[in-house]
DNA sequence: CGTAGGATTGACCCGACTCAAGTTAAGTGG
DNA sequence: CCACTTAACTTGAGTCGGGTCAATCCTACG
């Protein structure tokens, strides 16, 4: 019954290439997503081009809940891989709120989780060293990765050493240098994506203990 | 009708001292908070001790609904002045949401707007230079601070350098010597508390919009 | 008068940035 | 099949923004 109202409550699939921008800073938009397949990244740019990249949308995540809320966006989004979207229109989100209040606390439960990331996030931009920041981001994205991917056999992370610099706020040849140093001591193999081979060493050098694990909800 | 079963949701006021710790990362609390009156800043640590404050609560902001959505706090919040605070029970959100069908989306609209700040403030601490972070938060606060403060007649921020540093993600030095350029400039005055002068130049120099306003809900 | 939290200042150092070449690998069109 | 392009990754040299260390000062307060 929930998931028929799911479904009505649906009004398409959008899937987009690779580089596709799903979200521009300042447009408003009347759409809401959640991520079925592939991932993306929100980002922000300063007017010279500095960009910070802020967090990563993996399958299940809410796509443009900000915009719905609010408004006009305060951030961009584009695909990192293909990507599908499931639609949702904004003028539907009160109609949940109203006719399905176990959805509507899922819809704040995602909020809230994503705020949990970005104040990680946070600690790691503005206190961690570059090798532990890496090292961080390299377990947090693996970790997510993790939940949406194969249970065995081998995967990557879809980004590329630009994306990572952009999330970790260093420089391009800085991130690559301290990537480097993760190399050498085999805690990642880097092979035009990445793939994290000692989480838990990852984990010590950034001094965290990993995400809270709790179930999630569907949406 | 609905500020009454606000009511009814509430359970008491608490009033804490300045420097009173309201949540501690780890803990189970099952309490859930607005800020009536004062200021308090969220923050996490990292255990050799670095600290990076998050955001900061002012009337009218939630506090520790992450902890009564999943379980244990991921973050500390401290008082930076005196505070009071009305207390909810964990339990009675669920009830909330489902005979209050307006307030639970007012919820989630304060959660979407935390996620703006800390969008904000990552690519301020991950892509800003020092001086540019340094207006960017003092704009940032003086404008949440004008929301609440008396329309006219002056006041100050109630933070020391070294919640800036904290915020910033600088340390408290060179956090002094950035603050001192911003008081030759005369944009800022700074005794024992901080008094924005020229919010324009700060945002210009931050290169910042200012936060979009919209009319926030009061719950 | 002593103490303590906060603010300030100067000297020195280092982690991360910039600049400037490379190299590699995957297209793409002739 | 090969020349050309382009995106991504590497590497080294030199610089600089911001960090650390160490005083010192100021003021409120007991």
């Amino acid at each position: 019954m929930e998931l028929e109202f799911v479904s009505r409550f649906k009004t398409g699939e959008l899937s987009v290439d690779r580089g596709a921008t799903i979200f521009l800073e300042g447009n408003h938009n009347p759409h809401l997503y959640t991520v079925l397949m592939g991932w993306a990244f929100r980002y922000k740019l300063l007017p010279d081009g500095r960009r910070q990249i802020v967090n990563y949308a993996l399958p299940g995540d809410l796509v443009g809940l900000q915009g719905s809320l609010m408004g006009e966006m305060q951030h961009s989004v584009e695909a990192l891989t293909p990507v599908i979207l499931c639609v949702f229109e904004r003028e539907k989100l009160e109609t949940l709120y109203r006719n399905h209040p176990d959805l509507a606390f899922d819809v704040t439960w995602l909020a809230a989780q994503q705020e949990q990331m970005l104040d990680e996030n946070l600690l790691s931009v503005g206190r961690r060293s570059a090798l532990e920041r890496a090292a961080y981001v390299l377990a947090f994205l693996w970790s997510r990765a993790s939940t949406v991917a194969p249970k065995h056999g081998r995967f990557e992370l879809p980004v590329t050493q630009r994306h990572l610099a952009d999330t970790l706020g260093l420089s391009l040849v800085h991130t690559n240098k301290t990537i480097a140093k993760l190399v050498e001591r085999r805690l990642v193999r880097w092979n035009g994506g990445c793939e994290v081979l000692d989480l838990e060493s990852l984990q010590k050098i950034a001094k965290w203990s990993g995400m809270p694990d709790v179930q999630r909800p569907l949406v």
